[in-house]
DNA sequence: AAACATTACGCAATCGTTTGTGTAAATAAA
DNA sequence: TTTATTTACACAAACGATTGCGTAATGTTT
C-alpha cells in the first residue's frame, strides 16, 4: 500500500510527452495546446497529483514562507497577532511558519536559525524578553530576507517596525484617571528591559508632570513579568500605604485584574475608593467585576500591518531602503473601573 | 548590498576541495580529515552559510514540517493546543506550520492542499464546524502522510486521534451538580454537527437518568457556537421558567459565563439559586465571580499527545498500521460558581 | 620492497520542478 | 508551390544539497 507520490515526470510517460510539457500545462502556458493542457490536467488529477513546492521552490528560489518568531502563542495579545499576520499572509498566498522563543535568548537564536534555513521569504518577530542581543536577527538583514518587528521591537537594528504608541497610550491612560478625579495615581509597571514598558511608565510619569503632580518612586511597583501575584503584591503594598493610592495604571490587563480583586478583598470599592486601568483589552477585562478601563491596543490589526509590510518588502525589494515604522491605533476603552456613579449596562 | 546566499559551492571554491566534501565536513562525516573538517566549518561560518534545506529535504525528501490545521489560533484552547504540539515537535526537531481553517470547510480544503504541497512530514487537524465531506484529508492517507486529529475529530476516518472522553466529561459535570443538590438541570448546549458538543449533551442526559432525573428537552438549548450572546439567550429563557432550573450545565466557558452575569442581572445568586458550571477552564474561569466551576480539558497536553504520535508515525512508519485513539484526563474544577456556603479563597 | 589496508577526498547521479532555447509540424502569406 | 510565420512541444540545464562508489595518497604488515 505505500504509493509513493506521484510526479510529473510519471504523468509525463503516461501520456508520451515531455515533463516540461506536464509543467506548463498545469501552469495553463499559453504555449501548449488546449488539447494538451486538459487532458494533461485530467489525468493529473486522476492520479492525485500534488506538486512538489520543494523542488519548485528551490529552482523558483522563492518558498512563500512567512517566519514568524514570537515568545508564546497561547498569550492572546500574541495569538491574535497571529491570526492578524495568517489572515493576511494566506490571502497572499503565503504560509506562516510559526515559532515561539519562549522569553528565551537562546531558543530564540535557534529559531532563527532554523528560519534561515528554511529559506523563508520574509521575517516577522517580536522579541523574547530576555533578548539583548540581536546578531541572530542581523543574518536575515545580511541575506536580504525582510524582518519586520512588531510590538516588542528593537530599536537598535534599522528595519520596519508595528508598533502602537505605548508612550501616548499611558499618558492617556494616567490623564483619563486624572479627569475622573485621581489625585494620586500609582503604576505597576513591566520588565524595564522591554522598551513597551520604559514607555508605558515614561507615558504615565508624563501624564502626571503635564498635569502638575510629582511623580513619586513609591508608587511604582516595578515587576518582572506583571503576573497575577506581582499585580497582587504590589496592590497589597500600595493599599497598605498611608497615603493611599486612588488610582492605579497597570501596564497590562493580568496584573489590573488582580488588583481590582485585591482591592476589593482589601474592602475597599473600585472605582470609588480605587479606580484601576489596564492595558491590552483581553477578554477576561470584560468578565472582571466592575469591568476594567483598558487600552485597546489592536493586536490583531498590527498582525495585519506586519505581514502587509513584510509582504510588501518580499514583492518589490526596491522599496527596503528606508526603514519604516507604522503605529497602529490604540483606543482608550472606558468600563466600570474607572466610571464612578453610573453604570454602563451591555 | 546584494549579498546573494552562500552555497555549499562558494565555501568549496574557496578551498578548493569538492561540494561533497563541503557538506561531509559540516555534518562531521567521519571520511572526512579533522584539518579539513574544521576548516570547513570555520570558513563556513565566516562566510555565513546557512544549510539551504529545500536543497537538502528535496534530496532527502523529509521536510520536518509538521503541518496543523485548526479553526482559529486566538481561541484559548487552540492556542494551547498549538504550544504543546511546538513545544514537542521542536523539540524534536521538526518545524510546525499552521493553517487557519476560519471554520470554512472551503478554506480547509484549500490548507490541505497547501499541506500536501509542502510536503510536509505529518499533518494534525482539528476540524472546521462547517467540515462534513472528508476526501480532502484523504489525500494525506493516500500519500502515507500520517494524520492525527484532535479534540474535533472524524469518526469516519480512520485516523489516529487524540481526544478527551466528552461523554465521561459531561456526565461528571452533570453529577457535581446533582452532588451539591441540584434537581432541575438545565444544559446549555454546541453546534450538534459536532460530536464534541453531541457527547457532551449526551453526557449531561445520561447522568440525569442514571440519577432518576428524566431529561427534559426544554431544558435544553441549543446554539450555533456558544457565544456569549447565545449564552444569554438560553440564560434568560431558563430563568424565566415556571420551574427555573437551579443548575445549568454550559458545554463551554464562554457561554457559562454568560450565563453567569445574567443570572445575577435577573437579581438571583450563584450559586445559591443557580449553579453553573462550564467547560474548558479558559483564563476568564478564573476571574468572574463567583470563579467558574469547569472541566479542564488539558488543551497543552493534547497538543503534546498529537505531535508525539504524529512524529512516531513519522519516524516508525510500521506502527502505522492500527489507527489509535488516546484519550486525554480531564478534570473537574470545582470553585465558586457551584460552591455555596464557603468560599474557597485562594 | 612488495602487497595490502586505510584514510581522505572527488565524481557524478539524484531529488522534482522550472524555463530558455531549439525545432518539427502546421498554418498562413507570397 | 515556396517562403514566412505561428503553434506545440522536446531538450537540457539549472536550483543546492546528499550520497554511493571509485581512487589517489598515505600508512602498515610481512
Amino acid at each position: 500500500m505505500k504509493k509513493s507520490k506521484v510526479t510529473i515526470k510519471e504523468i509525463a510517460e503516461k501520456l508520451n510527452v515531455s515533463p516540461s510539457t506536464i509543467s506548463r500545462a498545469l501552469q495553463n502556458h499559453p504555449s501548449i495546446g488546449k488539447k494538451t493542457t486538459s487532458e494533461v490536467q485530467k489525468l493529473a488529477k486522476k492520479m492525485g497529483y500534488y506538486p512538489n513546492s520543494l523542488a519548485a521552490n528551490l529552482r523558483r528560489n522563492k518558498t512563500n514562507l512567512i517566519g514568524v518568531i514570537i515568545p508564546r502563542i497561547d498569550r492572546h495579545f500574541q495569538s491574535l497577532a497571529i491570526s492578524g499576520i495568517e489572515e493576511v499572509a494566506s490571502k497572499a498566498g503565503y504560509y506562516v511558519v510559526i515559532f515561539q522563543s519562549n522569553n528565551s535568548y537562546e531558543r530564540e537564536k535557534e529559531n532563527a536559525r532554523m528560519l534561515m534555513a528554511s529559506q523563508a521569504d520574509g521575517v516577522i518577530a517580536c522579541l523574547a524578553m530576555e533578548t539583548n542581543n540581536y546578531d541572530h536577527l542581523n543574518a536575515f538583514k545580511n541575506n536580504n530576507v525582510p524582518l519586520v518587528f512588531f510590538d516588542r521591537v528593537c530599536y537598535e537594528l534599522e528595519t520596519h517596525k508595528v508598533v502602537i504608541d505605548d508612550f501616548g497610550a499611558a499618558v492617556k491612560a494616567t490623564e483619563h484617571l486624572i479627569s475622573i478625579g485621581c489625585k494620586r495615581i500609582a503604576h505597576v509597571a513591566g520588565n524595564q528591559h522591554m522598551a513597551i514598558f520604559r514607555d508605558r511608565l515614561r507615558g504615565y510619569q508624563e501624564a502626571l508632570r503635564k498635569n502638575g503632580i510629582l511623580p513619586e518612586d513609591e508608587l511604582i511597583a516595578y515587576t518582572e513579568d506583571l503576573s497575577r501575584e506581582e499585580g497582587a503584591l504590589a496592590a497589597r503594598r500600595f493599599l497598605n500605604m498611608q497615603a493611599r493610592p486612588d488610582g492605579i495604571f497597570c501596564s497590562n490587563d493580568t496584573s489590573a485584574i488582580s488588583v481590582i480583586q485585591e482591592v476589593k478583598r482589601f474592602g475597599l470599592k473600585v472605582p470609588d475608593d480605587v479606580a484601576v486601568i489596564g492595558f491590552s483589552n483581553t477578554p477576561s477585562s470584560l468578565i472582571v467585576e466592575p469591568a476594567l478601563t483598558t487600552i485597546d491596543d489592536h493586536a490583531f490589526e498590527m498582525g495585519q500591518a506586519a505581514a502587509r509590510m513584510v509582504i510588501r518588502q518580499i514583492e518589490d525589494p526596491q522599496q527596503d531602503i528606508a526603514s519604516e515604522t507604522i503605529v497602529i491605533r490604540n483606543d482608550l476603552v472606558v468600563r466600570d473601573s474607572t466610571l464612578s456613579g453610573e453604570r454602563n449596562v451591555d
